[in-house]
DNA sequence: GCACTTTTCTCATTCAATGAGAAGCGAACT
DNA sequence: AGTTCGCTTCTCATTGAATGAGAAAAGTGC
């Protein structure tokens, strides 16, 4: 960067200010922003208006700043996510309806588990999915389904980053994985919170591999539990053709 | 910019490079987007480059590029539209199965109409509404209902900006506008599709102005028309309240 | 092998972008 | 009114990230 120590580049710069706002901090002040950026703040002002003039950041009345609906309309606009969001929309919902519980639709991101689409349910047991937000692999069933059912290169890259934190959770790494494919949905209690169960199937491709999973978080049931695995990998069927993947699960 | 002789930012690039992907233009090659986005090859290469590394963008096996998933996740993660979506989606999901036709969340910006949300139905009549896609202001009930419920400063301005084309759509204009307030909802025919009629209430904040729409395409009855401006009315004001705006349709 | 396209690299050049610090502005307090 | 503080804008000398033409390398199809 021209006449700064910091070396970083433009897009370095940019993606740190987009990566300050979240779902707890939506709006924030100029200096809180240039502080969580590491911005200087002359750099910042000049920085938020040539970024406030595309709209890809807006400022309201009170100098609070925002995502500008530029941005999102630029990212969504032919995001992959569209057209899983449009296929499994229908499916959620029929989830949603029949089990009563809040929906997730997810990927694997980044050794994370990135939440693509969420249905809430009033009602429901307390879920701490967000929309784009992510959440371990190792700890959510949506997790556990998405690698059981990934390319083995795949897992193989994800455990030579992860080994130490997956073994810590689960001792029984290969024989979980294994059950996993073996049922074809993943379940596991308590993992975000102790009187929940989360229940995962994979939504695959015709070479019989995640592209996403679906799944919903129960109060804590053995019985439920396998009609809500059944369900889910039903759904699943559906948006894997839907997609025109050609899936089987 | 340095040594070009174009004079761009490397803000304007980017935008450019984005704004380059549409719906019918998920991916694209090298080339082609650099040439859409006004770009000399060897600097496109670079730029693609630090936007993949960043994952921006990113390239399959074939070398085709899209929209990357940190894109999507950074401009998701607190945008004001997911405060909305989550609001709506109930209600809409309600509008949705009652009425049978494709759905539309909707919201004014930068002088046209952007579609946040459309939840679709097998069956449904032919609709052209896709996320994150624009529709002209004028040929659209959800258009006309923003419009209509506007603050007379936002309208001015579009007026001052749009007159002529809104003047030959609609040389009653301001007997229309008064008509939709009064009516509390916006009901075309033939706009987009000769054989649909659109139908739009807005959801309204607590000073009786609107910050979105919600919208169906029927086919073209006269009778439903009424009904369904009800319905859309009573979704809107459950979803304004649901945002806590307080509003009043 | 040849022709064409795609991709990577070189290199001299450059100007968009930098940040410290000053100046301006507004709000709150005494 | 004066002072203090935080926010915002401006100045200015500086600069290195970024440039693009064109060459070279790599890949693809006939």
């Amino acid at each position: 960067m021209a006449n700064s120590p910091s070396g970083d580049s433009m897009l370095d710069r940019l993606v740190r200010i987009l990566d300050s706002f979240d779902a707890n901090n939506q709006s924030l002040s100029v200096s809180v922003l240039a502080r969580r950026a590491d911005i200087p703040q002359a750099s910042m002002y000049r920085l938020l208006d040539s970024m406030v003039a595309h709209d890809l950041l807006s400022r309201d009345a009170s100098g609070q700043v925002r995502l500008g609906l530029r941005l999102w309309e630029l990212a969504n606009r032919s995001a992959t996510t569209q057209d899983l969001r449009t296929a499994a929309l229908p499916f959620m919902e029929d989830i949603n309806q029949l089990l009563g519980q809040n929906t997730q639709l997810s990927v694997l991101h980044q050794d994370e588990v990135l939440i693509i689409e969420r249905l809430s349910r009033p009602g429901s047991v307390v879920n701490q999915a967000n929309v784009a937000g992510r959440m371990p692999v190792q700890r959510t069933s949506m997790g556990m389904a998405l690698l059981a059912f990934s390319r083995p290169e795949i897992i193989g890259d994800y455990l030579s980053r992860h080994d130490a934190v997956m073994t810590a959770s689960h001792p029984d790494f290969r024989a979980k994985m294994a059950e996993i494919r073996r049922t074809g949905y993943a379940s596991f209690d308590g993992f975000i919170d102790p009187e929940t169960t989360g229940v995962a199937a994979p939504i695959l491709d015709d070479a019989g591999y995640q592209v996403a999973v679906i799944s919903v978080v129960l109060p804590r049931q053995t019985r439920a539990v396998q009609s809500a695995g059944l369900a889910l990998r039903t759904a699943a069927r559906g948006i894997s053709r839907a997609l025109q993947l050609g899936g089987t699960a």
